[in-house]
RNA sequence: GCGCGGUUAGCUCAGUUGGUAGAGCAUCCCCUUGACGUGGGGAGGGUCACAGGUUCGAAUCCUGUAUCGCGCACCA
């Protein structure tokens, strides 16, 4: 027996000498693995790329854990595994993330570095983040394809993202539209539904008329926007404003004349607040659609800085909330103002920089859910289609299946809501709107309602993967959401655009499976089905594998602000990744949020080392045990224990076989701690002393049977282990006689990692 | 408003197709000095939120209720 297993278990010495075996085997490449391998069934899974905004945390840990399970598990079963490794560029975060880096340590905003400048400086932070990123990986023991890592916004993933904006703008689902969309007035950008976080807050809704001879009082916890109005707008059954209906009216409103029409709307509650309610279509996304319906002008009051852009001296130019305070002034003192309520109010917040939304009128890019294109690959060609109803179907078909089922139902129902999808951004970091203007009339932008259309008619406008040739053009400036390109994922990590090299991976798609946490369903889940099912007629991935949050001990959210951050590398250094994973691993099902504390994964250190001094036990006892012999000479008991793990191990499989690790890696704990340590060791001990007579006389028939049951288990133990604890296994391994020794231990006999050894059975 | 999930031992949670309630931690008792004290054995502790139903049989399936949490929409 070596000397290593009289010591206790040492991960950190252990860890990055076999992940170096591990990478220098070039097995993490499917092209690479052994011969037997070549006729084995693709397995695809891409990595969730990490935002390079930060470090990874105790829900990146959980990530990597379950995927590399799947990835090892797959390996072991003579699968030829691809598992691609990537980070994102995530946009809007990143550059809000350096330039409040910048404006803390240098006082100096984007405007003052210049668009070359900041991006620059961003670069630099990516490129610092992504080497965490990776060292994380890394240690968690991620058997993962380095050489075929990307990032979201590199060279290769730019042009898939020109080739698919231009694709889809020749079909006429990008379009570039005057519409109300979600203004962060900090950031300076818009953003999409999904950026936006609400907030409950204390809030007066203030009842009013808007004058005298107007008969119709409306309720409105923003009389600041009422500036912006053009109708007012009732529901259709609501017999007390019916003689109103059609009917005009003009009055001065706080120093700004307006003109308003009365409409009926089904989306107008009858019983909230007075029944009736003042239309601003350019400050409000449901106002603006009515407006649509009832083609009523619309009038922009508030500008990009949140600040107004009429009304009298007290308004003009102010604030929204002084404005507001300003309007609810001359209410008062015009005797308007019937009526002051508190009530708690949802208001919408940039998720990024905290910033009050703001519904603004803007000409901005588009991604068209219900436009009818004709699908040119896969169960749609040649057939009218919506994007929505290839993601509906994606799901609803079956091709895309999602573990656990549950979230069907959650991902159709957010499709069911999906509107048209704003993608571009007044950022500078991220992928470049692939579109070029020539102005053709040099008539000058005018701000004035009905006009904005018009602006973009005066333009050229050229959209293609590369800059047109002549004079006079200029690129867009916008950038593009993140989830753009994050949404090409499985395929622009394969080759795509580049035909020739993405047939070569044709079979990996659609991936295996995707990993990731239930929580990025409608950001990321869907827009790669979106895109997938667009682009290549085909779904991206054939199942789903959705988990939970990991909350700290408390069941509290991990956060910033609590404190309550559990370092991964932290946890990997003092206890070892082996035991980080199964903690985070075992009895938490998919889709369930689950709790990480120092115990849970101390307990499980313990674990390792129970498994070291089970391997010591067995390797002392057996030292000289003819391993060859095989198991005709079994006792009878030994050959039903042989029989009793078999079995478990066969139930084990349809666990791994079904995505249910946490009880896997559990019967595995059970099994090896409380039965084989336990019981099967202890009554051991009796059977091995008892067989020793004279040198060179055979040992007792039920020693050698217990010598080969106790190593054989041992064999398959280690095996069945691995795609949970990698490291410990993979180092027992190499000191388990009969399986052939390490190969730089003995200098022949060149054995094979455990890594690509068979899964037990 | 629409939808989803939880409710099982003091705590944290398993319980896969319905078959006499489980684990870890905690508590208490005992044992153990050549695999491991990072150990072993044992005990106490639960009307499985509640009420109906299906069934020979329900923690598990169905209906309803309560309660906690979450998502989406609305939020004039």
């Amino acid at each position: 027996m070596n000397d290593i297993f009289l010591k206790p278990y040492n991960p950190v010495e252990t860890e990055d000498r076999i992940y170096d075996s591990w990478e220098k085997s070039g097995y993490f490449d499917y092209e690479k693995l052994p011969k037997r391998y070549a006729d084995g069934q693709p397995f695809s899974i891409v990595l969730p790329p990490p935002n390079v905004t930060g470090t990874l945390h105790m829900g990146s840990a959980l990530m990597l854990a379950i995927e590399d399970i799947m990835v090892r598990y797959a390996r072991m079963t003579g699968k030829r595994t691809m598992w691609i490794p990537g980070t994102d560029h995530a946009a809007i975060a990143t550059q809000s993330k350096v330039e409040k880096e910048i404006s803390k340590k240098e006082g100096k905003s984007r405007h003052d570095l210049g668009r070359e400048e900041l991006l620059r400086r961003i670069d630099i932070f990516a490129k610092e983040s992504h080497d965490v990123i990776v060292k994380q990986v890394r240690k968690m023991g991620c058997s993962i394809d380095w050489s075929r890592e990307a990032f979201t916004l590199d060279e290769k993933r730019n042009l898939a993202v020109r080739t698919v904006f231009k694709k889809m703008f020749d079909d006429g689902i990008i379009y570039r539209g005057f519409r109300v969309v979600n203004w962060d007035p900090k950031g300076q950008t818009t953003i999409s539904d999904d950026e936006i976080v609400y907030e409950t807050r204390k809030t007066k809704l203030y009842t009013f008329k808007y004058s005298k001879d107007i008969p119709i009082s409306i309720s409105t916890t923003r009389p600041e926007t009422k500036l912006g109005d053009t109708a007012i707008a009732v529901h259709p059954d609501d017999a007390r404003f019916a003689k109103y209906i059609g009917k005009e009216f003009s009055t001065v409103f706080a120093g700004e004349p307006i003109h308003l029409k009365v409409i009926s709307d089904i989306s107008v509650e009858k019983d909230f607040g007075t029944g009736a309610l003042g239309v601003t279509p350019a400050h409000s996304a449901i106002d603006w659609e009515m407006s649509q319906k009832n083609n009523l002008p619309l009038k922009q009051v508030i500008n990009e800085y949140g600040k107004m852009m009429v009304g009298n001296d007290s308004i003009m130019g102010k604030k929204t909330a002084e404005a507001r305070e300003a309007v609810v002034e001359w209410l008062r003192a015009e005797g308007l103002l019937e009526k002051e309520e508190d009530i708690e109010h949802n208001i919408a917040l940039a998720e990024r920089t905290g910033g009050v939304v703001e519904p603004l009128p803007k000409l901005q890019w588009f991604v068209g859910v219900n436009k009818k294109f004709r699908a040119q690959k896969g169960k749609f060609a040649g057939k009218e289609v919506t994007l929505k109803e290839l993601m509906h179907d994606a799901v609803e078909s079956g091709d895309t299946k999602m573990i656990p089922d549950r979230f069907e139902k959650t991902y159709i129902h957010w499709i069911d809501n999906l509107r048209d999808w704003c993608i571009s951004r007044q950022i500078w970091y991220g992928h470049r709107v692939p579109v070029w203007y020539r102005e053709v009339e040099s008539e000058k932008l005018k701000e004035e309602s009905g006009k904005w259309k018009a602006e973009s008619e005066k333009l050229e406008i050229y959209c293609d993967i590369n800059p047109p040739k002549g004079e006079g053009w200029k690129q867009d400036e916008d950038t593009l959401d993140t989830w753009f390109s994050s949404g090409l994922w499985t395929f622009s990590t394969l080759g795509w655009p580049d035909e020739k090299e993405f047939s070569k991976y044709k079979e990996f798609h659609p991936n295996t499976i995707l990993e990731t946490g239930w929580d990025i369903l409608p950001f990321w889940v869907a827009r790669m089905i979106l895109m997938s099912t667009y682009v290549l007629g085909e779904v991206p991935f054939k199942s789903v594998y959705l988990h939970g949050l990991v909350r700290d001990a408390q069941g509290r959210k991990i956060s910033k602000s609590l404190g309550n951050n559990v370092e991964p590398l932290d946890m990997i250094a003092k206890y070892g990744a082996d035991a980080v994973r199964v903690s985070l691993i075992i009895g938490v099902g998919p889709g369930n949020d689950s709790k990480i504390g120092e115990d849970k994964i101390k307990a499980y250190k313990l674990f390792a080392n129970k498994l070291w001094n089970i391997t010591r036990f067995i390797l002392s006892g057996t030292e000289g045990c003819n391993y060859d012999v095989g198991f005709d000479k079994s006792t009878e008991k030994d050959l039903a224990l042989k029989e009793e793990f078999s079995a478990i191990l066969k139930d084990i499989t349809s666990d791994m076989e079904n995505f249910r690790y946490y009880l896997a890696g559990d019967k595995l704990y059970q099994y090896a701690w409380h039965r084989l340590a336990d019981v099967l060791l202890e009554e051991s001990k009796a059977i091995l002393s008892s067989g020793i007579i004279a040198n060179g006389a055979p040992e007792s028939p039920e020693k050698t049977s217990r010598q080969q049951f106790l190593l054989d288990t041992l064999i398959k133990l280690v095996r069945a282990l691995h795609p949970f604890m990698p490291y410990i296994t993979e180092e027992i391994w190499a000191y388990l006689p009969g399986v052939g020794g390490s190969a730089e231990k003995s200098g022949k006999d060149v054995k094979e990692l455990l890594m690509v050894s068979e899964w037990p059975l």
